[in-house]
DNA sequence: TTGACAAACGCAACCGAGTTGCGTTAAGAT
DNA sequence: ATCTTAACGCAACTCGGTTGCGTTTGTCAA
């Protein structure tokens, strides 16, 4: 079976985006790391693998994977932007106030019927909406290190 | 009817808070307007009114005035915060992608539902929650000015 | 294989929303 | 009238992200 990451860079390149190193990388990240992650991480996350990869580099990247609809972008109100893979499908988040981590939820019933509702009702075409949850995650309930 | 400013600002003033022309100001442009106002936009307003404030002041009011419950903030992915009237009640947005412009909506049937579903299944305490709408509003899509 | 073209890149300078430190002003209680 | 401290102004700063521009390199066609 073909990786991933080959599949997308594949895609990429139907549209005359070239298969850098950089671009790789950043895929891998984002596919291993269960949490969305935000340029700075990912910054840190190519040098940890010890490719220099200047920031612009990666916020140029992470613009052009959003355009072509690779990565979704995301924001938590802490002021900076956060990237998942768009191919991990429409969830939600369960954002920790306390220790910061993220995890995905999907809603037993999600908004579809309700957008048509306010759609017709506000003459507003909805494109997309943004649903987090804030609050406390089970390990810092229990007073867990971290 | 004693104004609804006046009242916020005697809540203000049990817990210790004094009554500057500025604080009032704000309230009032916060009350006036129906979308939600970033710094900028307050600074501005304030400005207008030929009351010279400088940023430093607006940014410590907002911050005062969502700690005591009075306004909340709202996040739409463009970097910065806005603030609305929290007497306005719980509710969500329609942003415009094109012209940027806030408009209220309520769900028919709101997330509490979800919510204690999400809380069990999750271990997690959600303690409040973000739900934004984007798309094209009626006035962008008639292709209206401005 | 080579050459040309543009995508991708690095670097430095920049931007803009928001913050901090510190000294000053003024509201309101006494 | 006096005193305490909330509120304020100003300048310098932080930090996530952007821009301009010259250089490198993947890719494709000759």
């Amino acid at each position: 079976m073909e990786s991933k990451i080959e599949q997308q860079l594949a895609k990429l390149k139907e549209k005359g985006k070239r298969t850098s190193v950089a671009r790789g990388a950043i895929l891998q990240l984002l596919m291993e790391n269960s949490t969305p992650l935000s340029a700075a991480e990912i910054l840190a996350g190519l040098t940890r693998r010890s490719l220099g990869v200047n920031k612009t580099t990666v916020y140029r990247e992470l613009e052009l994977l959003c355009g072509e609809g690779v990565l979704r972008e995301l924001e938590f109100g802490d002021r900076k932007k956060r990237y998942e893979m768009t191919s991990e499908g429409h969830h939600h988040h369960l954002v920790c106030t306390i220790c910061r981590r993220v995890e995905d939820v999907e809603l037993p019933r999600d908004l579809d019927l309700q957008e048509r509702q306010i759609e017709r009702q506000k003459k507003f075409k909805i494109l997309n909406h943004t649903l987090e949850f804030f609050g406390i995650c089970r390990d810092c309930k229990s007073g867990a290190k971290r």
